[in-house]
DNA sequence: AATAGTTATGAAATATTTTTCATATGAAGA
DNA sequence: TCTTCATATGAAAAATATTTCATAACTATT
């Protein structure tokens, strides 16, 4: 993506309007992964720290930080420190609007067993 | 993901209810792709045969059909023949709905230039 | 400050996805 | 049916992403 700068005079709205498709890509990339699905998942049940979830869903604790992580930076996720423990809580208000998104447009589209999963 | 037969008199819910997680990672996972997003957004202004979009995103027809299928397979976006050519057009209503989703979230978590984007 | 518990990180090994190119398939007109 | 234009497909090569393991960093307690 190219920005410009002022000299230039030439302030495109790519510096105005976030692109769609780049905005996207990040986002859906880290949605794009079974692990951090189920600890998004997980998390809507409530906030959880990582040995927990890592327990739950029978992971290694650095499989599970590695993948904190790209959540935390997208948002997704935000995290509290509670002593030597750090809670992951889910961004309920972004990812309950996706999740029901998805949810209905499965409901209406992918038929059972027939799923877009394995699309590619 | 383990489905039950009739035999085992065992109807989990695993039958009835989709799991949320796989059919998220079908969906993002198809839609984790930049040529893909880019398809998608421009046939938010209407439908479009392959060439036309192969021309227009600059990049190769194989490059277009190959990504077209997984689009098409999650019916995010729909195929229509005409003659010679095969007019793909959006799936509107699930397509605006995640694109406003994503850029509401955007706006209010992402800051411009730190988008979570390169995010893992 | 030494220890124990919790989480994070780096880097190599694996695995998956994307890209490319050659070619096949399909549709329509001469 | 032969040719041309449009789209699809297969498979190898290239690019990315995930997993794993060792270990580092941080926190609280003694």
């Amino acid at each position: 993506m190219k920005y410009f700068s002022y000299e230039e005079n030439l302030i495109s709205d790519v510096v105005l309007k976030r692109n769609l498709t780049d905005t996207c890509y990040g986002l859906f990339s880290t949605l794009a992964n079974p692990t951090r699905l189920a600890i998004l998942e997980k998390l809507r049940q409530g906030s959880m720290n990582v040995s927990a979830l890592a327990k739950i869903l029978e992971q290694e604790q650095s499989m599970i930080s590695h993948n904190l992580k790209p959540l935390e930076k997208c948002a997704l996720v935000y995290s509290e420190r509670n002593g030597k423990e750090k809670y992951y809580k889910l961004n309920y208000d972004t990812m309950e609007r996706i999740f029901k998104a998805v949810e209905d447009h499965a409901n209406n589209f992918c038929p059972f067993g027939g799923m877009c999963a394995d699309s590619k």
